[in-house]
DNA sequence: TACGATGTACGACGAACACCGTACATTATC
DNA sequence: GATAATGTACGGTGTTCGTCGTACATCGTA
């Protein structure tokens, strides 16, 4: 077996509305807002959000799985990249002008019907 | 009862997520892209792709609930349109870098350089 | 009033998703 | 080898989505 094995999508097999919808969840919005500077992070990295370790894995499957991002072994971690070179080559422009609002798109959502 | 009342989201409720969901769908986004033109279009008039009617409606009510579309009853029709000013007051840039590439998000290379 | 056209509402179904706990694999260190 | 740390894989549950057929409401017209 190989569970350090990922699979990424080939460049040319993205698709608009798989990496929209990869961007559709405020997790995995708020993973790739902290990838943009280029860096590549551990899974424990992006984790500052509080959820589970396992919960963090399935978000970040389906980022790679879209092909937003590159999941790379290193030593007993797991480093994680934009692939905004594959990215902007098929949607220039497209990964800019989403994560430009990245942050702030969070606004009246709380529907977190008090507690 | 009132099956021609339709409920919109305030501009200032859109959240980013919400918008990029109800484009993570290949049937939403030609809809949107028939109505990147600033024109109204009707129910049937999006229809052209073949699904049936009662899906159709689906798909724009998840639109409009988005934020993204305006529904406005008109005789016996439904005008739809986008509600670009509103979505582009909250998201900067975000509709047009989205739907540039609308039309080619299939799959494989269409190296359409755009003109 | 009756009819046809347009589109929604409702219910149903299978598939995929979001979430989590737990077990396992891998690596580094002792 | 034993241990701890990191992260995945594997279930399991509950929810939502995408799809469709059918029934109903509305509007326009005969």
């Amino acid at each position: 077996m190989s569970p350090r094995k990922f699979l990424h999508p080939d460049a040319a097999e993205l698709t608009l509305h798989r990496i929209l919808f990869a961007l559709s969840d405020p997790t995995r919005l708020a993973a790739v807002s902290e990838l943009m500077d280029g860096a590549e992070h551990s899974s424990g990295d992006l984790l500052a959000q509080s959820v589970p370790r396992s919960t963090m894995t399935h978000h970040l499957k389906i980022l790679r799985e879209a092909g937003v991002t590159r999941t790379r072994p290193e030593g007993m971690r797991c480093l994680i990249s934009l692939r905004r070179n594959d990215v902007d080559a098929r949607f220039p422009g497209l990964l800019d002008a989403i994560m430009a609002h990245g942050r702030s798109g969070r606004s009246a959502d709380s529907r977190a019907a008090a507690s």
